[in-house]
DNA sequence: CACAAGTATTCCTTGTCAGGAATATTCCTG
DNA sequence: CAGGAATATTCCTGACAAGGAATACTTGTG
């Protein structure tokens, strides 16, 4: 998951126009009016996001016509797969791990061993 | 959806930890080394994603484990389900909004129309 | 009770970002 | 082609965030 798309949300007025044009695409006149910010700053935010890949702007003669794209949302719902268990599992993988450290006491090889085989591999420095 | 559980994930190194929490519980400590970076910067770290309540510090003796909490990837799930459509519907909402262009061109109320209802409404300033 | 491991906190410095203001650009219309 | 609408760009300033370094706190152990 690219760090990018959550930096591009982290900004309230941005996170209120990719709100907004859930609802419908919009210009960014009609983004300043509805979040009552001023145009230059409005064509900022939609910059970063456009550049985060999360708004496609399309011109129209003197207009920008902003839409939200669909691959960073799918990205997002990929990620959040990995965590769905967190909440529908619901094993109780604190008190394994409470287990492990007192184990750990005594074990020369403290750190990956409760691996729960079940998520891809991305981190471990070997 | 708070802009602050984006602004949490915004930071890589904290991106990161979350994803190592997602395989096992760590301690400040194993975050440290599996990130490279000294314990202080870790704990400031961990402390940001405890207060987005994204992370939950528990005291054992000496070390803290750090685990995550679902609230915020739940919440998460059910923010991106408003999106969903957008790759799964696919319908031509440019397209239907250049039409409304058009017709703003003489129409005198051009903002508000093309509300497809199905979103629950928290904008609109009248 | 001194010591060490694990962690928290503070201070400092540097870089980044958001908004304001002014100005430049592009495009339509008469 | 002049004028106005919609938007982009630039410069500036103030706030804030992140890492480094040093230090304080806490807990188990000898």
């Amino acid at each position: 998951m690219k760090a990018t798309t959550f930096s591009a949300l982290a900004e309230p007025n941005r996170l209120h126009i990719v709100e907004l044009l859930a609802r419908q695409p919009l210009t960014i006149g009609e983004l300043a009016a509805r979040l009552q910010l001023r145009q230059p700053q409005v064509s900022k935010h939609v910059r970063i996001l456009s550049e985060a890949g999360i708004v496609e702007v399309e011109a129209v003669a003197n207009r920008r016509i902003c839409t939200l794209r669909a691959e960073p949302f799918e990205e997002l719902d990929g990620w959040l797969r990995t965590y769905r268990q967190l909440w529908e599992d619901r094993f109780d993988r604190l008190g394994d791990y409470l287990q492990q450290l007192q184990h750990d006491a005594s074990d020369p090889s403290p750190t990956d061993k409760a691996d729960t085989s079940t998520h891809p591999d991305q981190e471990e420095s070997p």
